[in-house]
DNA sequence: GCGCCCAATTGGAACGTTCCAACCAAAAAC
DNA sequence: GTTTTTGGTTGGAACGTTCCAATTGGGCGC
């Protein structure tokens, strides 16, 4: 590998002046500049990160904690992620955690090795302390799409869970719907917790109760898209009709829910935009050293597609 | 931060002392090292891994390319990727280039900056010199589910595309179909063209040619699974119906290919096998500072679900 | 008691950058 | 003609590791 001190060496000048015609960051006469570039082109020079990231104390690499990247939404939030943060040279390290509270340690631990400038989280176990330890050592941290949180130190990009299971519900309930339940991967998602309560919250104010999905329900509302998708795959599997004996509602509108065959009523939450958002947030509060203290709360839109009717007589 | 020095200031010893504790490198006395494991938990030092690599001349990175997060395939491909590298102690520098040749360029620049130790490509641009790029760079490269290459430096993890083709164009032949058409993202996908390759010699051998799809096919093979169910979608939009009046074959065996109201016939690949595969290659070539020659060609098997049936009279 | 060996430990030189203070002409100011 | 300025350029000291050669201090053989 050639080095700044291969190309000095042919260009005939100092390291030092190498430096400055790469980075831009002194004056350096044109002819001077001229020699040191087509050194740099006929060596096919490629400045060394990891020297520069150590003297400079900065990894420009930030991380994604993502529970499932199979999930179309967490897969659209990583691409979001990636595209921000490679426009703004950044590196984007990924872990996908499944919600395993080890692998969330391993994940930081090989991250605060590695000097990560910041870290994005899309999800995360039910109690997990993933927050805290990077906070702990300084490294900024924001949450997107998974809620609040009590610590000040968090950056928080969200969408509006609580107006959007008001919206769900008064659309079920408005179809005659009665019986409503809620399906989520509880044990998993922390997430969850929060969505489940914004639906109970909007069930009360209509002096109803959450029920069992085996419990006769006629409307499932799912923590997202995908587990809505698989509940109609097991409703139906058991024989029951998707909207004609049960309705299904999601929540994300991953680009499948529109699909003729699956036209899932859902919630639509731009994955994209709030990456964007977080990378932004994230990479400015890494350079001026500080935590993330902005939170945002996107507004969502109801979709009305055919997985939702009137319940059966 | 702490340093390896603060550790070895608070334990008494020399720096030396602790990196041989840290990584068991030389013997050190039962009471020092118990001396200097607590200094290591009082401090919570994390070894600085950016300086490591500088020293050791190895950044313990990989990099991925994926033409698209977004697809199940590819992401799947993505967390095996994810899951073997951090196993071996790697980070995964994720590149979604949509197939863009400049994108492509990006990430490559990037990765030749920070001295990734391998790459995995999953998907490229039609015409694309990543591998050329890299391999001239002396990165090691592998490509997996794309395909051969004439370069011999180039490690290649593939399924048998050929004998895929054979088998979807037999099972829709001996349907009845004799108007078959292909559809695939030719301007991008560098695979494309190959299974195109052998679905056409599959024809061939049945005296048959492909047709285009608006021309009247009763059956349509996609390159892949999401291609297939876009297909569909835009087949029923159009008021045909699937199986009945058109036929339509998938390629991967995504999850969602076997959801009840999808249930597509498609040919299945491992995308998590072959990863793992991929990095094991990769991670071994990189160490012993060679590129990766080993090609494999996995078997695949033809899953015949809802979306293939006689063609109409 | 002397030399030896071996286990344990150490200092210092890399690795390839950046950054700062210092330097050097030549031009400008007086 | 001396001093000051200014546009360019430079060497060397970090950054936090690893690795190697060198050092130390017992224990052991004789």
């Amino acid at each position: 590998m050639t080095t700044l001190m291969d190309v000095a060496e042919r260009a005939g000048v100092s390291k030092s002046t190498v430096s400055n015609v790469i980075r831009g960051t002194a004056m350096v006469a044109e002819e001077t500049r001229a020699r040191v570039e087509r050194a740099i082109a006929e060596t096919g020079y490629h400045p060394n990160a990891i020297a520069r990231s150590l003297k400079a104390r900065t990894s420009s690499a930030i991380g994604i904690v993502v529970p499932d990247l199979t999930n179309p939404f967490y897969a659209q939030l990583a691409v979001g992620v990636e595209r921000a943060a490679s426009a703004l040279g950044y590196a984007v390290l990924t872990a996908h955690t499944e919600c395993l509270p080890s692998t969330e340690e391993d994940a930081a631990r090989a991250w605060l090795e590695r000097r990560v400038d910041g870290v994005i989280i899309g999800g995360m176990s039910l109690a997990s302390n993933l927050p805290r330890v990077l906070l702990d050592r300084d490294v900024p941290v924001v949450l997107a799409s998974l809620g609040e949180s009590d610590d000040p130190r968090l950056g928080v990009i969200d969408h509006d869970d609580a107006g959007a299971m008001e919206a769900i519900v008064e659309h079920l309930y408005s179809l005659g719907h009665r019986r409503l339940a809620f399906v989520s991967d509880h044990l998993r998602e922390h997430a969850g917790e929060r969505r489940f309560l914004g639906f109970k919250k909007a069930l009360k104010k209509r002096r109803l109760v959450p029920i069992a999905i085996d419990d006769g329900a006629t409307a499932v509302v799912a923590h997202n898209d995908m587990q809505a998708i698989a509940t109609i795959d097991r409703l139906e599997r058991r024989g029951l009709h998707v909207p004609d004996d049960v309705s299904v509602v999601g929540f994300d509108d991953v680009p499948l829910a529109a699909h003729n065959r699956i036209q899932l009523t859902t919630v639509r939450s731009d994955a994209i935009e709030m990456s964007r958002k977080a990378v932004d947030l994230l990479v400015r509060a890494a350079r001026e050293g500080r935590h993330v203290s902005h939170r945002e709360l996107h507004d969502v839109t109801l979709i009305v597609r055919a997985t939702t009717a009137r319940p059966p007589q």
